[in-house]
Formats: structure tokens, C-alpha cells, sequence
DNA sequence: GTCTATATGAAGATAGAC
DNA sequence: GTCTATCTTCATATAGAC
């Protein structure tokens, strides 16, 4: 019986996990419309029917599967550890690895497809940037709050700061890649990058200027 | 006669261009798939066939349109005339203008579905980059290389430095618009972040430290 | 070149057997 | 719950009259 009729009620979870799985890689692969759901079933290896009882709609299904990347996306805004390392090493580490995710071939596709559906799954667009963007900038922020503590950082502001150090590091690179512009940027482009974002938010908010190289101590 | 089979031979350009304000007004605004041939058709005030007179497919006639919004917005990176104001208020007046513009309903949707299309119009996405973006960042860059002469501003790098500009512009609303993300920044808060934006560049390239008030000279 | 009417095909969703 | 087979809808594109 399992006598519900709108909610999901699935007996086969591997089933579940596999329809949830092919969704994840067509969607951001080819886009919403252009995602059959005769195409998800063939990937996941069950049959159309199978996916409906799982998912009552292709747009369930839609929006399930961007929240369980919004969960995941959510991981990686992970506080950084306490860090015997120099504070401009500290940002470079975190800067580059910020780069190297919001600029990784599955966060584009994600961003597109999300960014494609805004009319149609607004709420949607909404989570995925709180769960993304959102939770980053407050981590970060958090981030340079401790380091104004530390007396390593001088800064005014830990909310606007840490905005425009992601801002600073996405400027260059993040809507060229979105829109595919060619070519794209090397693993050292994106390096310098952040080099040259750590180098000026040091000199807004490093307490010193250290162009002169003068000791801070 | 008219001999021309594939190419575009239509006797009535009024109705060419009401199609193409049709379609200007609703693929921005519903996109690509949920925007039917009918539909423009129906606003154009003309039959899907004459349509099709004039556009040999959907996909043509999006691009055509899409190409004549990116010469809309080339001219929108037109180069600020010789200005008599202090720096930092040019700067104000030019970032300001620029934000509004990114940011305006109009130019969202736009990017919003370019972005949509990127798989299907790669070639689209690319010039839409060149003509807006690409654009807007060079034509800047000249102004700031024209400041260096001038001595009003000391920048090693002026492209990057163009680019570092924009991205603090457009870093902290930008993609919360074009995901729809409420609340939307009034006009109070985009001027505040032009505010700030124009105080980071010139404590950057000011060549005073106007924080500390010492001169490096 | 423009219209009325229609063909074609794809894809979301459903009915019934096991 | 899962499969095979089908229904229905709708949008692109075309055929033929004026």
C-alpha cells in the first residue's frame, strides 16, 4: 500500500540515488529543457515510469537535484582551521582554492543551468545563492573578523572586505567563463590572479604598506 | 524571383523590424524555449509565416537579435569626454553610470539568457563578451592610462586595474540580480558601493594615501 | 510577400500488465 | 514498484491559395 499519492514514496533508494545521479549530470551537461526525461531514464537504467514514481514531475526532479548540489556547495564554504602560515599565504591558499571552485567546469554548468531557470524556479536561484555565495562571503567574513583579533589584518569593515575579495577574485575570469568566452584561463592566469587580489588587499588592510617593505613589528 | 533561397530577401523592412522588437521584447523576458514563434508572430502583429519570410529559423532570428542588442550596448562603452571635475567625482559619475547600466532590468535578462543559450549559441556568448564586457573594460582602461599622463592617478597596470575596477562595481550586486536574489539593492545601496569602490581605487592609485595623509613623493 | 491550414516530431505524463 | 506501450500537447516548420 504505502498509501501516499503526492508524496515520493520509492521502495528501491538505489534506484532513487542512481535517477538523482543521472539528473545531476545531464541537467548541468545540456540544460533544462534540453533534458528528456526519457534520457535521464536511459542514464540512470530504469525505465521513464520508474523516474515518475520517485519524482512526481521533471520540475521535482529539477529542483531536488539543485539541492542536493546546494548541500554540497554548502561543504565547501568550510571554515579554514587555525593556520600557522603568514596571513598573505593564508589568503593566497584561500583565495586560489575559492578561484579554482567557483571556476571549475561543474560550478559553471550549475551556475548556467540555475541562472537559466530563473524564471521558472526562482526560489531556487534564491537558495542556490544563499547556500553558495552567501555562506562564503559570511565565512570569509568570519575569517577576517578573527584576523582583526589576531592584530594580523586592520580592517574596517569584515563584511564589505571579504565582498570584494571574492569580488576581486572573480572579476577577471568568473563571467568569461560563464559565458564560455575563449580562450580560457591557465591554471597560472588564475594563480596570478590571486596573487595579485592577496597583493592589494594587503595593501588596503594589511596595516602597513608593504610596497616599501618595511617591517609591521 | 528574388532568386535568393537561403538568404534573407524580405520586401517589407516595417515588418522585419516589428518582428525583431517583438522578439527583442520577449526572449529577454520568457527565454529561449518558453518563447514560441507564434508568440512573436502575434506581437509582431504579422503570421508565423511572414516570420519565417524573413527569419529561416528560430535560431536565427535569435542571434540576429541578440547581435543587435551587443551593438546597443557597444555604444553604451562610449569614452567620457575631456572633464573638468575632480578625479574622484569622474570616477563616481563613470562607475555609477556603469553599475546602473549592468544592472538594469534590461541588460539582466539579456545576460540571463545568453547564459541560457551558451550550449546552443556558443558563438553568441562570445561576442556578447567582446562587445559588452571586453568593450566597456578597454575603453576604460584608455581613460585610466589618459589619468597616468594627466598625473591625476598613478596606475602600473591600467588594464588590470580597469578590471579591478568593474569587479569591485559589479561584485557585491551583480549576481544576486541576475539570480533574482531579493532583496534587490536600491539606488542608495548601488551608490554606496560606488562610494566605496572610488575610495578603494584611490587609496590604490591615488598616489597619496589619503588614510595617513603621507606623501610619497 | 503574405495569409490559412496542416504536417511532423519530440517530450511530458499516464494506463494497465506483472 | 517496475516495465511496455500509448496518449496528449505543443511548437517548429511547411504546403498551397491570393
Amino acid at each position: 500500500m504505502t498509501a501516499a499519492k503526492k508524496k515520493t514514496r520509492a521502495g528501491d533508494p538505489a534506484k532513487r540515488t542512481a535517477i538523482l545521479a543521472a539528473a545531476t549530470r545531464l541537467f548541468p551537461a545540456q540544460g533544462f529543457t534540453d533534458t528528456s526525461m526519457d534520457a535521464i531514464a536511459a542514464v540512470a537504467g530504469v525505465t521513464k515510469q520508474t523516474v515518475y514514481a520517485h519524482f512526481n514531475s521533471k520540475d521535482e526532479l529539477f529542483e531536488e537535484m539543485i539541492i542536493a548540489l546546494c548541500d554540497k556547495h554548502s561543504e565547501a564554504a568550510k571554515a579554514s582551521p587555525g593556520n600557522p602560515k603568514p596571513i598573505q599565504e593564508q589568503l593566497f591558499d584561500a583565495g586560489l582554492a575559492f578561484l579554482n571552485f567557483v571556476t571549475s567546469d561543474e560550478c559553471i554548468a550549475v551556475t548556467r543551468l540555475v541562472i537559466s531557470e530563473v524564471n521558472r524556479h526562482p526560489a531556487l536561484a534564491q537558495k542556490y545563492y544563499e547556500d553558495g555565495t552567501q555562506r562564503l562571503l559570511n565565512t570569509f567574513a568570519v575569517f577576517l573578523k578573527e584576523q582583526n583579533k589576531l592584530r594580523t589584518l586592520s580592517i574596517p569593515d569584515p563584511e564589505s572586505a571579504s565582498s570584494y575579495f571574492l569580488a576581486l577574485l572573480k572579476g577577471r575570469y568568473y563571467l568569461r567563463m560563464v559565458l564560455g568566452v575563449k580562450p580560457r584561463p591557465t591554471a597560472k592566469d588564475k594563480e596570478e590572479n590571486v596573487r595579485d587580489t592577496v597583493a592589494i588587499f594587503m595593501r588596503l588592510y594589511g596595516g602597513r604598506d608593504p610596497l616599501h617593505t618595511h617591517s609591521r613589528f
